[in-house]
DNA sequence: TTGTAAGCGTTATCAT
DNA sequence: ATGATAACGCTTACAA
């Protein structure tokens, strides 16, 4: 056989000093001629593979002139042969959502030191299943999915996906969750604590598993103790500021009205919180609020909020734990456990008016 | 030449139905295959590239049995052979910061929709310089870098890559930005017409050229009307909701006080607020607040946040077109306008006292 | 218009 | 321990 042709544009000019040039990749190959070893070789010592059998003088050497050289592995051409892509994708249903934004950043830490990069996906302009079709064509090695209703996701796009879910259950795909039920049930005992017996929840209709859950256990805390929640009491509304301002206008023209409201999240009661002072009615005194989640900002608002903190960031630090575990071969460990919440009593709640 | 050898799993069986199989990858070569042409001949197909000059009849078959088998391209395959990743990275100090969360909330819109897919770098953990390295060995496309010294970036692991820097000058990369000095000019102009004589500015000492501008764009301002500003008013400090709420401690305890105060984001007015009100300073009555960015949670805090309004998502959209644009081989043009900024009156600001 | 062949940079499988 | 050789899935000359 001839010797290979030469490339097209050779990337390094083996007479030229070993330095890094500018705008020119240096490949393995560049590497393995310069150490005087075959590419596979090269590639062997370079791939810092454990089952690396090379002799030690020939490592050194490769890894010295790889050094020298400035070599940077393609890890394109890398995934490509080894199937993978190193990296892992994060769908969100909205970035400006302070509490995505950080299981996102937790995702992120977690990722890159595994060496992981992270695709980042709003489910605010195109939907998770479109999101879902294109990181498979980037042969994604693991995706995330936050609050995105599973069941809904088209099965031929998630056939062979390795994927987690955040804040959602399904027995097909592993996930990371807070104890939602449990915020919910904190919440009403510490309404219950005060003395409310009117209280109001104010939460989306969509059919996002946490939300539910948070739902569920606030009325279910609540029958323990033998109230119940009037449909009148049961407010629907986007999971937004403006949701819960909007959501809070309804409930104070209700006769009569509640003396204190849970909020499915921080954003909606501090929406609600908003709409309180804008008319003229005031919190703790007259109506208690407790949101959801302890985003940053709950605790900028006057007064700070009372709220249930979930660790967000913990959260997507584990998830993206799980998909690189699970990528290293890892087995799949037993249900991971819910991660525990906890009530923080601030400013919006008080004893319930006389 | 033999023909080509088998391979190692064979993703289809060309007599199995032309169902997509779950699990299988579906190459261009499955594809030319079942339609009964040669794989590059379906590659030019499925490439959608301009120069296909292939017979109409061919590429409707082509094309009609790659849906049929539900085709995908290997986004990873494509790019190796063309020498591009179809990626975008993004690297901003700190996703925790919902300005920032906006600007790479813009830039995935625009990048997703331009087929780049958007990869996540937070600088808070690793170093952007790292961040970059990493990414260029990824193969990314293009760069965007937010409110990171750019000066300070390893002019090596710079070489050969797109940059566009956001909020940040050089006349080495294209940026965009918003017009910062005249954010800081805006917020003086306010203070002055409401009387104000006596006025401070908190920001951060780093070497960040937005900030940097908005002290200058203050100060100057201020200077116009024969003020100056002392350094006993010129008060440093990250910029964090804890900063500003420790350098306005340290503010309230300078006489005389000053009657009004700029910050360098929104964040820091927001923990200044915070200090003057656990101290009993009534804002605006006895202190003025401005602030900068208009986050959403400006609007959120009492009294609302008089800020000067910063187009976050629009700055990161156009980062991503610019460069998007120059990938697609336009000529990249002029030296982007400055995005104007407008100032937002609301309610931390009034008139000085007498 | 289409097929053949080479190449992207890496990993994996064999002989040697 | 090392080196040929093939393969990953795609693009792109170039030849037919």
């Amino acid at each position: 056989m001839t010797p290979r042709p030469a490339r097209r544009a050779p990337t390094v000019d083996p007479t030229a000093p070993a330095i890094a040039q500018p705008g020119a990749r240096v490949t393995v190959r560049d590497v393995a001629r310069a150490a005087g070893v075959s590419q596979p070789t090269a590639s062997l010592v370079l791939g810092n593979h454990p089952t690396a059998r090379v002799a030690p003088a020939t490592r050194a050497r490769v890894l010295a002139v790889a050094h020298e050289l400035g070599y940077r592995p393609n890890v394109l051409a890398r995934g490509l042969a080894r199937g993978r892509s190193f990296a892992l994708g994060v769908i969100v249903p909205d970035l400006g959502n302070p509490f995505f934004a950080d299981v996102v950043s937790g995702a992120e830490r977690v990722a890159g030191s595994a060496g992981y990069a992270l695709l980042l996906c709003g489910a605010a302009e195109r939907s998770a299943g479109e999101h879902l079709a294109t990181l498979v064509s980037r042969q994604i090695d693991g995706v995330i999915i936050d609050a995105v209703n599973a069941a809904a996701l088209d099965e031929a796009a998630l056939a062979g996906v390795n994927v987690v879910l955040v804040d959602e259950t399904s027995d097909r795909w592993p996930g990371v969750a807070s104890d939602a039920l449990d915020a919910g049930r904190q919440a009403a005992s510490h309404l219950l604590a005060l003395g409310h017996t009117r209280v109001a929840f104010v939460g989306p209709a969509a059919d996002v598993h946490t939300f539910r859950m948070r739902e569920r256990g606030f009325v279910q805390r609540l029958r323990e103790s033998g109230l119940s929640l009037p449909s009148a009491m049961l407010r629907r509304a986007p999971a937004t500021v403006r949701g819960g301002d909007e959501a809070m206008r309804a409930l104070l023209a209700e006769r009569p009205r509640p003396t204190a409201v849970f909020c499915a999240n921080d954003l909606v009661a501090i929406g609600a919180l908003k709409r309180c002072a804008a008319a003229g009615v005031r919190v703790p005194a007259e109506l208690s609020l407790v949101g959801c989640d302890d985003i940053e900002m709950a605790r900028l608002v006057t007064p700070e909020l009372t709220t249930v903190a979930v660790p967000a960031r913990e959260l997507g630090a584990r998830a993206a734990r799980l998909l690189v575990r699970q990528l290293a071969g890892e087995a799949p460990r037993a249900r991971a456990a819910l991660l525990p919440v906890r009530l923080v009593a601030r400013g919006t709640t008080g004893p319930a008016a006389a």
